[in-house]
DNA sequence: CTGTTAGCGCCTTCAC
DNA sequence: GTGAAGGCGCTAACAG
């Protein structure tokens, strides 16, 4: 590994004029700048990141937080995050959480030891008040998610909304008894949809029952054995809502065991539109997000944080989406 | 953020020992130790990352390539890999090429600028003779893919041996007009798994047909365009053998739009085993890898590699299994 | 236009 | 058991 003295040495000018050749944001003679050019050519010279991100004091990298690597959600999210990065010269430093909170912190650590000039959450795990004290001294954005009563930076569709909708949306359907599938309630986007749930059965009128409500992990097995249990319900619900496609799939799984129909005996709404949602039998009416946006509006956001640009609005909401597919058909007390 | 110094002031003690404390490597009195770790608390004390990382010349982070976020089959392999890593108090950056050969030499100019102590690729896109001459400055393991007559370390399972099983199992069924989806032939896993399925035709004597043989980008999506393009031929597959699960999804899917049935008109079998693979109607018969050791063993051997522990062995071949489920069943032709 | 100099924050000798 | 000093490789300020 040769160093920029070793450069210096060999194209026969001082260090200074190196980096500057390098970083091409001061004039050098064209005689001198080719000289290095070729220098590091034939030395094959890397500059040393470590030592520059100390000198500059910045690193050009984000950390990404996950919650979890195989939820085809988030790639399209990363996708977004990833397009403006590139154009702005940031890696991402991608960290799946794994949903657990330990791990959160972890890579919060390694944003304070600097390792990162910034730092973007996909659904957090760790405390309002942990998130608020963090993003006071760093970079922070949230997505997906959205911080209530904060003025957290943040960008995420309608959470409370779009659920309400999915669940109106069964309601006009004629169902009565509709059950909601959670993900883990320590998420506030979780919390958020089954809020739009209980919100959309009160301004109906539709008594809320307990014994319906259910709260998984966002894996289709979750969604698989909490059905099973809807399922072997006195009064079982002829619909169900569920916080995330998986979960949805791992319903219909259940139902069909069951030797029941969907949408037939029970009705099954998603939420966000994973490509397999179109491929299932019966295909899934679900809410879709502009993933990719989130996932370029939220890079641009914690960018002009780092750059300390002033950010028009901190708080984004996007619209979503319903995509009416198979999986609702029209209920029979229609 | 204060540094080693104000913690050295507060404690009343030099750098030196604020550093010989917080490594915990060295002999420091008791009473030193507790007023360091005091000053350390009330400052909210995080050592800069990049200064330690440039005196000590290595960062405790390896670079981790994936070609594709959304493959679960990966998330399994991460975890085997982020176990170990973490064991050994090390970082993952995760690194996804969408499966561009320009992103991969992002990642790879990363390292050689010492942002990481080392590399895992899976699933590489760069040549042969690149991957060579990297390997020989720095530590590199290759995951899921085996670089044929080199010596780099590399731990898979016998792709070309699996891939034969499979068409075999075909075979017995009785099929003889058996496609094959290949996913992009530049990756050399997906050639390895066309050579096995070519093996298994000319070692039971069945003429290679290549109108029958195309080659995908591992999506659902390609696999379903492919297999209609197949159907529609004169004489149509009875058997389709797919390079990874996704695309023996998407064949499903054209198969049963086509109003043919899987496995009475078209038997299938897929690679991978992701989970979905239980989910989708037939379920799907496939080659299942031991995801979690690959990636376990990967990381055990850059780990290796990167503290110059003598490798047992350089070259891993794991065993896969052969799950029989229901897109085969038997072939009429028995 | 180019060179000299002084650190960035940390760890590691080498003294004592 | 502890401190002083030097330097990892780079960039930025200041001269010239």
């Amino acid at each position: 590994m040769s160093n920029i003295k070793d450069v210096a040495k060999l194209a026969g000018v001082s260090t200074a004029t190196v980096s500057r050749v390098l970083a091409n944001n001061y004039p050098v003679a064209n005689k001198t700048k080719n000289r290095v050019l070729e220098a590091v050519q034939s030395l094959n010279y890397e500059p040393n990141r470590m030592a520059r991100n100390l000198r500059k004091r910045e690193t050009k990298t984000v950390i990404v937080l996950l919650p979890d690597l195989k939820n085809p959600f988030f790639s399209e999210v990363i996708r977004g995050m990833e397009d403006v990065a590139a154009r702005e010269g940031y890696h991402l430093f991608l960290g799946n959480t794994n949903n657990d909170v330990e791990r959160e912190r972890e890579y919060i650590k390694m944003l304070n030891e600097q390792m990162a000039d910034g730092l973007i959450l996909t659904t957090a795990r760790i405390g309002k008040d942990d998130i608020l004290q963090l993003s006071e001294k760093k970079p922070l954005v949230l997505a997906c998610e959205y911080l209530e009563g904060t003025d957290i930076p943040c960008v995420s569709i309608d959470n409370i909304g779009s659920a309400r909708r999915a669940t109106n949306h069964l309601i006009s359907l004629g169902h009565k008894r509709i059950a909601h599938l959670s993900g883990p309630i320590n998420v506030v986007l979780c919390r958020d949809r089954m809020n739009g749930y209980l919100q959309a059965l009160h301004s109906k009128g539709i008594p809320v029952d307990e014994s319906l409500m259910e709260a998984g992990d966002f894996s289709i097995d979750s969604g698989y054995l909490l059905t099973r249990k809807l399922l072997s319900l006195e009064r079982r619900p002829t619909a169900i809502f569920a916080a995330n496609d998986e979960m949805a799939i791992g319903a219909i799984k259940a139902v069909k065991e069951a030797k029941l129909s969907v949408p037939e005996d029970v009705a099954i709404v998603g939420f966000d539109n994973i490509p397999i949602s179109t491929i299932i039998e019966p295909a899934l009416t679900t809410i879709s997000q502009p993933k990719y946006i989130i996932g370029k509006t939220a890079m641009e956001m914690v960018l002009n944080l780092i750059k300390k640009v002033p950010i028009p609005r901190h708080q984004m909401v996007l619209p979503e989406e319903l995509i009416i597919r198979e999986s609702c058909g029209v209920h029979a007390a229609l």
